[in-house]
RNA sequence: GCGGAUGGCCGGGUGGCCGCGCGUCUCCCUUCGGGGGGGAUGCGAGGAAAGUCCGGACUCCAGAAAGCGACGGUGCCGGGUAACGCCCGGGCGGGGCAACCCGACGGAAAGCGCCACAGAGAACAGACCGCCGCCCCCGCGGGGGCGGCAAGGGUGAAACGGUGGAGUAAGAGCCCACCGGGGGGCCGGCAACGGUCCCCGCAUGGCAAGCCCCACCGGGAGCAAUGCCGCAUAGGGGGUCCGCGACGGGCGGCGCUUUCGCCCAGGGCCCCGGGUAGGCAGCUCGAGCCUGUCGGCGACGGCAGGCCCAGAUGAAUGGUCACCCCCCGGGGUUCGCGCCCCGGGGACAGGAUCCGGCUUACAGGUCGUCCGCGCAC
């Protein structure tokens, strides 16, 4: 991040296109492959192919809070995602972020795209 | 100034950087029906979007009207409204010094039921203590018997009108005045109701949020409604009953009846499956919003002008930084106000077919109006 607070955005080789999940069916698949949990995330992944898209879908149940709390964890989750997945995750892969009661709303910002590149590290051990 | 009552309004702002959804225009690519991408521009959550408690619009159950009976709801009167259980105005009752607030506020001589405990007695009342008269007994304090009474005490949520007087042996609406109550007339008011006059000595306590009675209202299900397309499949299969062309049968998902109307060569019942909530329409111009004006005490309505104001669907309106504003804590400085620095916090809460209400949640700010007290005049 630069001194004025603006975010700094990967562009060497253009934008990578990320595609977004909306089957219950990819979720659950995603679901009983692999997962790393952090401080203020739960990251699930599968590989699905060896070539494509890059594919990525959000989590906030109600465990989360009420509406207001899971929209602002969901938010704050697709925006880590597309800061920091398009340079970190692995073409043909799903990726599945869940939110956290009061953690992912509350945590610094730095602190939750730290937690992502941890994940990602783990997960792709 | 202090305390209180009440009605509105707002509910973070500005600027960087990077993003999102939809509409319109435009350009590019294309396996040109259509799909994908870029750019410009416009719009993009709330006062409660919430709870889903009422009332509607809309859609389907072919439809329409009426009656009876269930069932549910509403319940002082008048008005507003598309409608309401909402709102406004008024009445009555209660609370408060007051502003003002609160009220399931129809009917108890239609009927049934209930009134615990306490108490002598609780609904065709009743006599425990007590009061009074007469008689008897005794070591005159008192005790007993017969009768009269219901004022006072006591019980209770409630004791068969209340207060005062007259009256009496003591008493009692027995009588009188006032209050309360009942009936009738007149006056004011659309009405709820109020006022007043006459009569009645008082004759029927409460609970209707126990059943009930009366008046009025209500057909059911819901946008995952509903329609179209696509995919899948078997545009299903089996059993049984009635019927196969008529004075027969069926037709809103409470039942019955009547009238009109509609449908039928099949229909009713039972058993055995699969698939799925993919796309489009519905889907946002509406009982709409703003301004002015007129009518009305007001809710609200009329007229004129202007405006277009979310339409997502794993669900957009965001992420982050700085400054400002407010609050809290610590430190410095100052007699103090204040100022500066650091840290933390800024509510309740997110549309999902759309409106009108109600209810509940809510940091803080702001604008009125009114009342009481204190001070000044």
């Amino acid at each position: 991040m630069t001194d004025d607070g603006s975010v700094a955005c990967q562009d060497a080789d253009g934008p990578i296109h990320l595609e977004r999940l909306t089957r219950r069916g990819d979720f659950l698949r995603a679901a009983r492959a692999r997962v790393a949990k952090t401080r203020g995330l739960v990251l699930q992944a599968r590989e699905r192919e060896a070539e494509g898209a890059i594919r990525v879908g959000f989590t906030c149940s109600k465990k989360v809070g009420n509406a207001v709390a899971r929209n602002r964890a969901k938010r704050r989750l697709r925006e880590v995602a597309r800061l920091d997945l398009p340079r970190s995750a692995r073409p043909g892969w799903d990726y599945v972020l869940i939110g956290l009661r009061e953690r992912t709303a509350m945590r610094d910002f730095a602190d939750l795209r730290a937690d992502l590149a941890s994940a990602l590290g783990r997960i792709h051990r």
